[in-house]
RNA sequence: GCCCAGGUGGCGAAAUCGGCAAACGCACCAGCUUUAGGAGCUGGCGAUCGCAAGAUCAUGUGGGUUCAACUCCCACCCUGGGCACCA
């Protein structure tokens, strides 16, 4: 027998896979699609934290081709966006041969792993026949009037010189370069997301999304549901009212003040008609000067100033004082907020630094009804009602229902329902992504406002955004032009603007001079949808086959990186839900189920990167120990979607047990001649089954450990059954494909190992005929005997009472009661 | 501040319908083998006491429920992640 040296079976394995197509059987009756978050393909390559998801894919994928499934496992490349345009400036290289650089380096990469991916449905964001569709689905979001221009602030990130999404920060730095964000008005694209947030929200149930409950958590916070009431108050003096959004009605008659936005649309259009005008806009121009960070090392320090008016509480007639300050935010409710100072931390907070009365209208459990003065007496979440007319005595839950129907029915205010998150910023100033598939016309834009057209000569988008004319599909892709020069300008408009010759065009609709929109799409369009792309990757006629999309919809098991928890799988549910409302997919919901791999930190506990020079790259692993060890070891390493350090001598531990599995063949004897062990067909069978079970929960660390157990134990005999060895190269070769697949063929099998069929454990060889009982006296282990599984209660107690080395602890004790436990204990109770 | 996840040997961890705490692996120690080894094999490896048999203590802290608690309940501390002046 020769050494196991995996430089030499991997390779042959991995071209044999390739060449016999061993694992494309895609006429099964049962499919599985596992899917993996497809990569960015950066200039460093991957380091060994990124497999660990696609190793886990790989092994589920494995196991259910042995399980008979037809498996889709395919692999991509999400390849626009920002960082691969900074890698190119840097390199000086145009975007796209930097990209085809790094997808070749990626991809020889991912080879070297043995991954079972189709690479005939290999797709890319940047190939115009994929973005084509990206292209379309805008299209037709554009048409049904899903996407509209916009001119209020958004975040700017002065370095990338473009704006960002909501879900592109982190608190309020950019998530690329780290810088702290501006709010500037710009115009640009966005998506209604919003009109989708009740289904994004509903269908996030347990019931229906095998998704892990931290990630339904987060996307749940983030879209941020509130149920309240919009209140209009009059204003006195002048014919006009201010609209406040509240969740907390009920404490309504407490209310002292309205609190205006600064940079809110109220305030711009009425700050003329302020008494105190000069004031107002001396505080306008101070917090505009603000950056985000100045905020917040300010704390939570109140300032605002007094515009002279005053609204109206229309419960009780109060006078309230209209007041600017930079805690209220704009973009929140409806921009402005009524104070009531009693209950609530900021408004109090407000009033303490303007001097407003402070009112109590509720008393909370511990009885107190003295004045409130402190920040620690401001009760919120449970109470009665006092001081508020009609209300008093309610618990304020029922207060809630009860004013918010007396509101309604004297008509100053409606019921509401709010939503924390935005829709969903679209356009970025800069030259490498989608080009939108927009041409801007004049003639249009004035046909439109006149009012002179047809009914049905343009669509919901072209009348929501007047001169914004869609491509027509036949058109499509509209290309990235090639140009020289695709720096970034920074003026707002995208690089795309400097080539007037990509720009003016003709309007598809009417003829007239037309010209282009300048903006690109973000990173997130192309990576909203590319799973159904797999499954038809080369159609040019439609996105995707309605059949073939009936045959393999949803993804099984989508496995990836927990940062995209708000960002990439709310972005990728919002255009799966419009596809099925436009009738291009036929389920609700894309991914079934969801699993985020937990990251491979460096050995010393600190992230992998290159700034701290500790990141270990996959090829010398392989290198030096063999791809199988690599997988087997991420796989054994902790929990999966646990973080954990690296360590390159754990992977040496899982080499030896390989080497051990190997080595294994030599005892290896026809099973006819040899008569099986009972205690290892026990083991294996057990074994099965913890592995089997283990997979298909992703404990693949217990499934791993397992078989340890097992090779240790048949370790110890000194001739094996071909039949059992053959068992555990089968339940191996998930893991370790390449050496299952090359031990499979030294035991004279002229096919491919994963062509077998998953092995079915014996329910009776799992069932032990002996057991160890624990005998315990008081709950304390004071001995183990051996009995049959099934002995009896009586017979059990009367054994353990009979122990010589439980007796001592009974002499001179009184026992109270003897509990047994089936197959498990007896416990004396003295 | 709010929400989520977690806290077990020197390290990664295992055990959760309450029932033998530390499986499996790493590191370490001793011995065998070897010209040698960073190779292989055998044994040891939570703490304290003890020559030993064994005993006692031990799963972040403090209580509670139970014959029995890593597991359930209450309060608190710490770590990681998310959100955050969201009205």
């Amino acid at each position: 027998m020769n050494k196991y040296n995996p430089k030499a079976i991997e390779k042959k394995w991995q071209k044999y896979w390739e060449k016999n197509k061993v694992y494309k059987k895609y006429n099964r009756p049962k499919k599985f699609y596992a899917l993996d978050m497809f990569p960015y393909p950066s200039g460093a390559g991957l380091h060994v934290g990124h497999p660990k998801g696609y190793i886990a894919t790989d092994v589920t994928a494995r196991f259910k081709m042995l399980q008979g499934y037809s498996v889709l496992h395919p692999m991509g490349w999400d390849a626009f966006g920002l960082p691969a345009e900074n890698y190119a400036l840097k390199m000086k290289m145009h975007p796209r041969i930097a990209v085809d650089k790094n997808i070749a380096v990626f991809k020889k990469q991912l080879e070297m792993f043995g991954f079972t991916y189709d690479w005939d449905r290999e797709v890319s964001t940047t190939d115009p026949g994929y973005y084509k569709w990206t292209q379309w689905i805008f299209l037709k979001l554009f048409e049904k009037g899903l996407a509209y221009e916009s001119h209020e602030p958004v975040n700017w990130c002065p370095s990338c010189k473009t704006v960002l999404s909501n879900e592109d920060l982190e608190g309020n730095e950019c998530e690329r370069c780290g810088t702290v964000v501006e709010q500037r008005p710009m115009r640009q694209w966005v998506l209604k997301m919003t009109d989708y947030a009740e289904r994004l929200l509903n269908d996030l149930d347990k019931e229906k999304l095998d998704w892990e409950a931290q990630i339904i958590e987060q996307q749940k916070n983030w879209i941020g549901r509130s149920e309240g009431i919009d209140i209009a108050y009059t204003i006195k003096g002048i014919d006009k009212t201010i609209t406040v959004y509240t969740t907390r009605p009920d404490t309504n008659f407490g209310a002292t003040f309205v609190v205006l936005a600064p940079d809110s649309n109220f305030v711009a259009e009425n700050v003329d008609i302020f008494p105190n005008k000069e004031e107002v806009k001396k505080y306008i121009e101070a917090t505009s000067k603000k950056t985000e960070l100045d905020r917040i090392s300010e704390g939570r320090k109140k300032t605002g100033v007094f515009t002279g008016l005053y609204a109206v509480n229309n419960l009780n007639g109060k006078k309230m004082p209209m007041y600017l300050s930079d805690f209220v935010l704009a973009t929140v409710g409806t921009g402005a907020v009524v104070g009531v100072p009693g209950h609530d931390t900021r408004d109090f907070e407000f009033a303490k630094a303007m001097g407003i009365d402070i009112i109590r209208v509720v008393v909370g459990s511990d009885g107190d009804v003295s004045p409130i003065e402190r920040a620690e007496q401001v009760q919120e979440e449970e109470g009665k009602m006092i001081n508020s007319d009609f209300l008093n005595g309610l618990d304020i839950f029922d207060a809630k229902e009860k004013i918010k129907d007396y509101i309604e029915k004297k008509g100053f205010g409606k019921r509401k329902i709010n939503y924390k998150m935005r829709d969903w910023v679209f356009s970025r100033q800069k030259y490498w992504g989608e080009p939108f598939p927009l041409v801007f016309c004049q003639h249009c834009a004035d046909k439109i406002k006149s009012g002179q057209f047809k009914k049905g000569e343009f669509s919901q988008g072209e009348l929501l955004n007047p001169g914004w004319i869609g491509m027509r599909e036949k058109d499509l892709p509209l290309e990235l032009p090639k140009v020289k020069s695709y720096e970034t300008t920074g003026t707002g408009e995208g690089p795309l603007a400097g080539i007037t010759k990509w720009v003016n065009t003709r309007c598809p609709k009417c003829g007239e001079k037309g010209r282009r929109e300048t903006n690109t799409m973000p990173q997130w369009a192309g990576s909203s949808w590319y799973y159904l792309r797999y499954i038809d990757p080369k159609n040019k006629k439609a996105l995707i086959d309605k059949k073939k999309e009936k045959d393999w919809m949803p993804v099984d098991l989508y496995v990836g990186g927990i940062e995209h928890a708000t960002r990439h799988l709310l972005y990728a549910r919002f255009w799966h839900k419009f596809l099925f409302d436009i009738k291009a997919v036929s389920t609700k919901e894309p991914f079934k189920k969801l699993i985020h791999v937990g990251l491979i930190q460096a050995e010393d506990g600190r992230k992998m990167s290159k700034r701290w020079g500790n990141v270990i790259n996959p090829d010398d692993i392989i290198s030096q120990f063999g791809a199988d060890s690599i997988r087997l070891y991420e796989m054994f390493m902790g929990p999966f979607t646990q973080s954990i350090s690296w360590s390159t001598a754990g992977v040496s531990g899982v080499r030896k047990f390989l080497e051990k599995v190997w080595r294994l063949q030599e005892r290896v004897t026809s099973g006819k001649k040899y008569k099986a062990n009972q205690k290892l067909q026990n083991l294996l069978h057990k074994t099965i089954k913890k592995v089997t079970e283990d997979i298909e929960n992703f404990r693949f660390n217990t499934a791993v450990s397992s078989m340890m157990i097992l090779v240790n134990e048949m370790d110890r005999e000194e001739k094996l059954r071909a039949a059992d060895y053959e068992l555990l190269a089968v339940i191996l070769s998930p893991f370790a494909p390449h050496m299952a697949d090359e031990l499979w063929s030294r035991l004279g099998h002229k096919k491919s190992i994963f062509l077998e069929k998953w092995p079915k454990w014996n329910p009776k060889l799992i069932r032990d005929e002996e057991i160890e009982l624990v005998v315990q006296v008081n709950g304390k282990l004071r001995d183990r005997i051996t009995v049959a599984a099934d002995i009896a209660e009586a017979e059990a107690k009367t054994s353990a009472l009979a122990s010589e080395r439980v007796q001592p602890f009974l002499t001179g004790k009184e026992i109270r009661k003897v509990i047994f436990v089936p197959g498990r204990l007896v416990n004396i109770v003295i």
